[in-house]
DNA sequence: TGAAATGTTGGGGCG
DNA sequence: ACGCCCCAACATTTC
């Protein structure tokens, strides 16, 4: 009688999940097993608000699995060691997972792979978070993608074969036991949580887990999708799908989400058309692991070199830290930065909006707010945090050019034209009319007394945006002609 | 998946 | 009727 080990990763499901399929699959019985080991993540080991995400997805996964009369085996220390350790104990003769593609994680798992098999033991690993991995698509020359339209081109004719696998048929689990000379653990005794409580919002405006994907799907598919390519820019509207996080941990994979879509396309045809500019975002995420795995140094240097020569500043640690927690005075900037701060997402038009403003009129190098959105975002995903940076600041690929500056009054004005998204997250800004919402500090004086600004740092912004603005075309403009 | 500066055009008021 | 100016509305260029 086989057993055979599911490791599980950024793959916390059990609906198409390819490891898990094949172990169920393969006869006898199967193990499910977590291994903590953040520290093998290096520098982009989970930061807290994904460890909030990560605790309640590995609740959710243990409860589906004890329904079905397993458990989750939690174990912690290094992959190989206590995995091997694992093998040994419980006779487990094949080991099953899914693919990460982060250039930290890559290196360990080529390294458990090769080990383990010396040792006999059969090691397959499966593509369960991409709908392309990155080497099945290449330019005519043989080369990776640096443009995503030619890119999406090539890889979106897969869209239409994305056929996700169902719960297995049977399933025997073995559930979850002590296993001798190793540290007893469960999910809370990782130490995941916050020790202070400030993941109050977080509970209201989350729910982590398989199951809460596949409702997250559903309420997306019912309203926000058939208005999606008019409302997605709409920080003011439910108009996104919100499944980023989902897709981050793989509580869902990105081949439901679109088997999904077609499925209601068989009563409602309209449905697949209007979803185009959300499959589109995908591909967006399928161009960002592509990157990721093709040039993994981006992770924290320039893709394009010409900026490694660019006099980014080193910020000032009063205003990088206002830029933090939304006190610029730069109302669509704060209302962002909070967001993030008080639930753990952005909208994805904002995260450009300050995303500009950091790199462009602060001049700050994106690493500074790669690394900040990396601890705060539930959805940090390597690939796409770095990619977005990258992308925003102009150094990467496909990248908004560096002398596109976002004007956040204007994106403002345009993209929250009541002002209602940013009163929800800076209420100091209530009373202001709407008309004045995006740049309260053009009210007179009498007025900004009124409306209750009076003398805060919406009066008076702590960055001059005509002037930075100038300030950073400037430093552009020297490093591309060099110095003199 | 910009914004601002600069250039062009055309309608309307006016002498 | 005509030229002139103003300026909104676009279009193009530049950063």
């Amino acid at each position: 009688m086989h057993t055979s080990t599911v490791w599980f990763r950024r793959d916390l499901r059990l609906i198409d999940n390819p490891a898990f399929h094949a172990a169920c699959a393969s006869g006898g019985s199967v193990q499910c097993v977590y291994v903590h080991a953040p520290d093998e993540e290096g520098q982009w080991r989970p930061g807290a608000a994904s460890n909030w995400w990560l605790h309640h997805s590995l609740l959710s996964l243990d409860a589906s699995l004890r329904v079905l009369g397993g458990g989750l085996w939690v174990l912690r220390g290094d992959s190989l060691p206590t995995l091997q350790h694992l093998l040994s104990v419980t006779g487990g003769d094949r080991i099953f997972w899914n693919r990460r593609y982060e250039p930290a994680v890559m290196a360990r798992d080529t390294r458990v792979k090769q080990v383990l098999r010396e040792q006999g033991i059969e090691v397959q690993s499966f593509n369960a978070a991409l709908i392309v991995e990155p080497w099945q698509v290449q330019t005519l020359q043989g080369n990776p993608y640096r443009v995503f339209t030619p890119f999406w081109r090539n890889a979106s004719a897969r869209v239409t074969q994305c056929l996700p696998q169902a719960l297995p048929d049977s399933i025997s689990l073995l559930a979850s036991a002590r296993i001798p000379d190793v540290e007893t653990h469960t999910v809370e005794s990782l130490g995941l949580l916050p020790t202070i409580p400030w993941d109050q919002d977080f509970k209201a405006h989350w729910q982590p887990g398989e199951d809460g994907a596949l409702a997250q799907l559903d309420e997306f598919l019912d309203a926000a999708v058939s208005r999606y390519s008019r409302d997605r820019d709409r920080p003011d509207c439910d108009g996104t799908s919100r499944l980023s996080p989902y897709l981050a941990w793989g509580n869902i994979s990105p081949r439901q989400i679109v088997a999904a879509i077609h499925a209601r396309g068989a009563d409602d045809p309209g449905v697949v058309e209007r979803a185009a500019a959300y499959i589109r975002e995908l591909g967006w995420r399928e161009f960002s692991h592509h990157l990721l795995y093709h040039f993994p140094y981006t992770v924290e240097k320039n893709l394009n070199a010409a900026f490694d020569a660019f006099p980014w500043l080193e910020p000032q640690a009063k205003l990088l830290s206002a830029w933090q927690r939304g006190k610029t005075g730069i109302p669509i900037v704060d209302a962002g930065m909070r967001e993030l701060w008080q639930t753990g997402w952005m909208h994805n038009r904002v995260r450009m909006i300050v995303a500009s403003l950091l790199t462009k009129n602060m001049r700050c190098h994106w690493l500074q707010g790669a690394r900040w959105f990396w601890d705060t975002l539930v959805d940090a995903d390597l690939a796409n945090n770095t990619q977005g940076w990258q992308w925003t600041a102009g150094t990467g690929a496909d990248a908004a050019p560096y002398f596109r500056v976002f004007n956040p009054v204007l994106q403002g004005e345009r993209f929250d034209p009541e002002g209602h998204y940013v009163k929800r997250y800076v209420p100091e800004l209530a009373r202001v009319p709407t008309k004045h919402v995006h740049q309260p500090w053009m009210l007179k004086p009498g007025e900004q007394e009124s409306y209750g600004i009076a003398g805060s740092v919406y009066a008076k912004p702590l960055i001059d945006l005509a002037q930075t603005r100038a300030e950073a075309l400037g430093a552009y403009q020297a490093s591309r002609h060099g110095p003199r």
